[in-house]
RNA sequence: GGGCGAGUGGUGGAACUGGCAUACACGACGGACUUAAAAUCCGUUGCCCGAAAGGGCUUGUGGGUUCGAAUCCCACCUCGCCCA
């Protein structure tokens, strides 16, 4: 279903009532309230499909709304994509700018087994606190179009969307091993985990096998390194994606072990290497370690590979780490020469990698070489060029010591070994990714319920749409269960259900992870209330793709990457009509503050600290404290509240600062002085416009204003838009405060050349644009006014100023007309006095004019 | 260890494609208004020498290319992020 296409409303006449602003301060409270009461109760910025004008989609990532509020971080990304959505908006786009909730979550959860309370509750009452907080920064989100992950009418269709990737046959079940922390009952993320601990508590984890339900994004792993291509996004980014997604060229080799009638095979990206394979390294995990291990070793390889159970793959993958491993006492054949290699396990070999095996080629593998030195193995070097006594060589050289290879360079060597392998059936060239399937169940309440139930002879069947959203059941508690079974095992009555051919049929206890929500909320608020479909084709065809898409780089990769998949899927199964959901994407930086610590590392809250001679103490004790610009956390205690700074301030000041900070894609130390300079800035704006009594200032004429400034603002036209269209809002303030200084100095200012201005700051602070707009006597609001064009003929100019450099050093300055020759710019250069003095008793050996910009004499 | 990015006044930062380094803002200092303070307005403010005119130096360090380098190239130092 369509939204239907609502009147307009954009008449203010009823509104000037309420306007009781009489006198002429900038009241930046009473203005703020006032407009964004208007622009939601008119619901000014909803969005219509409406294919007759050309579409601008603009996204934030949205938030997960945590009890402890909005950080002025959030409102960096979202003032940037506002300024962008009211900027399209006044050059005609048809602008969908929407925001809503990434609202399951662990915080929540928690939050329900501390006090039984549903997490619903919780997450409803952030959900309010959020929303209240965004939209006292007056930003132009279309609310109609809000969504919450967790609501059923959405995490229905997010069912559906599984029940696509079940069909296409790219989830399915596993024995997985999962982090199981026995102290809490409870699985935790591979991030919660660190060095074998619980990171917030301490407690121990171990690996434990779970089924689990994994999700094939391996199957799309090419498509998604080469899609990266023609996307506007940041390099950094894809460069992490390419990394994440690590595809490698190499072999398979298939392993003979000697005297039995096992093999295995390993992947290697370096075949050509395979005659100075001296050992072999089963993974822990591998199914034949054990069972290749003769008795001798027994012990020591089922107690080595009990403890390897307890590390996590990060701890196992460092290189500096000392390694460790256990010979199995058996051998295995290399195919190329016919050679016994020992067979160790270690836990440097993942099982998750490749095939949980590989060949050892000490002499050219960092981690080989490092292996082979600590047990004492074989180092056989076969590409020359290093000198493998001191260390591994990686690098390119000359094939020696192979028999079927000397005297080929890497490259061919690898060919012809690829090619050999294949003949004999040993082997042949593959491809490999480290990307691995998504591990997609979570042990718990807090997320979105498969759409699947099991029957009584263990298949598994989906449920049709009709049958969704399956909702989550009331619980009592939120605890895992006695036996370590989630949440919703508890819940027996919604576990053991029946089909509607009556037959008894178990749901699944495992809930949906968190990404979930995120990979397809895009899709949704193209047509946020349709119950019929998840979106509708019409309205999916004309949004997307998202145009800009901002948000944190710490979603680099995995929502990134998983949405990306999600939407190849739906493209694949002709629900949408793009491969790639974000065609351009920008990462801010953070918002970092100082911070107060002393010598103990207590940290001191800055109204606690003040400044003496040259350092900083506590105020009440004089206790030295030491000042760093961190990122800012509670535990800092330099959170900046930006409801603080929306009291103090306004939400145009917040807005306006945070822009003017810096680069938005940089790191960047907040400080209450700035705050208050670009507060100064609008105060002056305000008092340029309006009069001591609120009328308009009367240096503002209809006509016989300053000729000056004409020229001045579309200067600024020129420099805003080119600013705003490059996302570099800093440099757009900075140009408008040039505008006003100029303005404040004149006595007569045109009324058109006023308005114009407005219209630009608009998008920048909207509340005082919208009341100074409506002072001058407009009926509308802003939001649909046209952005000023500039006059390129007002630009040029007739003379011009010209440096003069001598020998590359600026010594005058000469006035000339713009189209001069070239013979009279010089001879003017060298007429200048300072010039003049400069080239006293030498000789011109050279002289340069750069057109309009420069002249260069050289002188010996 | 590898990859990417950054380093400019007291501070945040600006400088299109190699062409006047330090825009804009903060802070500081001086002044006006005020009984006073706040707010506001005006002025000064990269460093050094000089009374001034003027001169010298300056974009992390060292070198190179060029008439000319914050910008391009090489080496190094420091910081940040990612990977290992």
């Amino acid at each position: 279903m369509l939204p239907r296409k609502a009147p307009v409303y954009r008449e203010v006449s009823f509104w000037k009532d309420k306007n009781s602003m009489s006198d002429g301060t900038y009241d930046f409270k009473a203005i703020e309230r006032k407009w964004q009461r208007f622009w939601l109760e008119r619901k000014t910025f909803r969005a219509e499909l409406d294919t007759s004008k050309p579409k601008y989609y603009v996204l934030d990532m949205f938030p997960y709304p945590s009890g402890d509020g909005l950080h002025v971080g959030h409102p960096e990304g979202y003032t940037a994509t506002d300024i962008v959505a009211r900027y399209k908006r006044m050059r005609g786009f048809n602008v969908l700018h929407p925001m809503g909730w990434d609202a399951f979550g662990l915080p929540a959860e928690r939050h329900a087994m501390r006090t039984g309370e549903h997490p619903a509750v919780i997450t409803n009452k952030n959900c309010e606190t959020f929303r209240r907080q965004i939209q006292t920064l007056g930003l132009s989100y279309d609310w109609d179009r809000e969504i919450n992950t967790t609501d059923p009418d959405y995490y229905k269709w997010t069912q559906w969307i599984f029940s696509i990737l079940f069909e296409r046959g790219l989830a399915y079940e596993v024995e997985a091993p999962v982090n199981w922390c026995p102290a809490l009952g409870t699985v935790l993320a591979n991030e919660e985990v660190k060095d074998g601990k619980y990171v917030e508590t301490g407690d121990p984890v171990e690996k434990r096998n779970m089924r689990q339900w994994m999700l094939k994004i391996t199957a799309y792993a090419e498509r998604l390194l080469e899609d990266l291509d023609g996307l506007d996004w940041p390099e950094g980014i894809k460069a992490m994606q390419r990394a994440w997604i690590g595809r490698s060229e190499g072999a398979d080799v298939r392993f003979e072990v000697a005297d039995s009638g096992d093999h295995f095979t390993v992947f290697t990206t370096r075949p050509d290497t395979l005659f100075g394979a001296t050992y072999c390294v089963l993974a822990p995990e591998h199914p034949l370690t054990l069972k290749v291990t003769t008795a001798e070793q027994r012990a020591a390889v089922t107690a080595y590979v009990e403890e390897a159970g307890k590390k996590s793959a990060q701890d196992r993958m460092k290189e500096e780490r000392e390694k460790t491993g256990v010979f199995t006492g058996a051998y295995a054949v290399n195919p190329v020469n016919g050679e016994n290699v020992p067979i160790w396990t270690a836990d440097y070999v993942l099982a998750e990698y490749g095939y949980g095996a590989i060949m050892a080629v000490p002499a050219h593998d960092t981690r080989d070489y490092e292996f082979a030195r600590t047990f004492e193995l074989p180092i056989v070097e076969v590409i020359s060029g290093g000198d493998i006594t001191k260390a591994a060589y990686t690098g390119d050289g000359v094939l020696v010591n192979s028999p079927l290879l000397n005297g080929l360079r890497v490259p061919e060597a690898k060919r012809k070994m690829n090619a050999w392998l294949e003949e004999k059936g040993l082997g042949k060239g593959t491809v490999n990714y480290k990307l691995r399937d998504w591990l997609f169940s979570r042990q718990r309440y807090w997320g979105e319920p498969f759409p699947l139930v099991r029957k009584e002879d263990g298949t598994v069947e989906v449920l049709p749409v009709t049958d969704l959203p399956i909702v989550l059941p009331e619980l009592d508690e939120y605890k895992p269960t006695a036996d370590g079974q989630p949440p919703l095992a508890r819940a027996t009555d919604w576990v053991e259900t029946t089909d509607d051919a009556g037959n008894k049929v178990l749901r699944e206890t495992n809930t949906m992870p968190q990404w979930a929500g995120s990979c397809w909320y895009f899709l949704r608020f193209c047509d946020a209330r349709n119950n019929e479909a998840a979106w509708s084709k019409e309205a999916e065809k004309y949004w997307m793709p998202v145009d800009l898409y901002i948000g944190g780089a710490e979603h680099a990769v995995l929502h990134l990457l998983y949405a990306r998949f999600w939407h190849k899927v739906l493209y694949d199964a002709g629900y949408v009509s793009t491969k790639e959901p974000f065609q351009k994407l920008f990462n801010q930086g953070m918002i970092l503050a100082h911070s107060y610590q002393d010598e103990q590392g207590k940290y001191h809250y800055p109204r606690e600290v003040e400044k003496r001679g040259d350092g900083w103490v506590v105020t009440e004790t004089g206790v030295p404290v030491r000042t760093q610009i961190e990122k800012m956390s509670k535990s800092r205690y330099n959170v900046v509240n930006p409801d603080d700074v929306v009291r103090e301030h306004g939400a145009d000041s917040m807005r306006l600062y945070e822009m003017f900070m810096g680069p938005l894609d940089r790191d960047k130390p907040w400080t209450e002085e700035g705050v208050q300079g670009v507060h100064r800035f609008l105060k002056r704006v305000w008092t340029l416009f309006i009069d001591e009594e609120g009328g308009i200032d009367k240096r503002i004429v209809a006509k016989g204003g300053d000729e000056a400034m004409v020229k001045m603002l579309h200067k600024t036209i020129k420099a805003v838009t080119h600013d705003v269209e490059g996302l570099l809002f800093n440099t757009a303030i900075s140009r408008m405060m040039e505008f006003v200084n100029a303005a404040m100095k004149v006595d007569r200012l045109d009324r058109a050349v006023m308005e114009s201005f407005v219209l630009l700051l608009a998008p920048f602070a909207p509340h005082l644009a919208e009341e100074v707009w409506q002072r001058l006597g407009h009926e509308d609001t802003l939001a649909y006014a046209p952005w000023p064009e500039y006059d390129a003929s007002l630009l040029a100019e007739d003379t011009v100023e010209i440096p003069v450099q001598v020998n590359g050093k600026l010594r005058g300055k000469i006035t000339v007309a713009m189209d001069a020759a070239k013979e009279d710019i010089l001879a003017a250069a060298r007429a200048d006095g300072r010039v003049k003095n400069n080239m006293e008793g030498k000789r011109v050996v050279k002289e340069i004019y750069v057109p309009g910009k420069m002249v260069n004499l050289v002188v010996k």
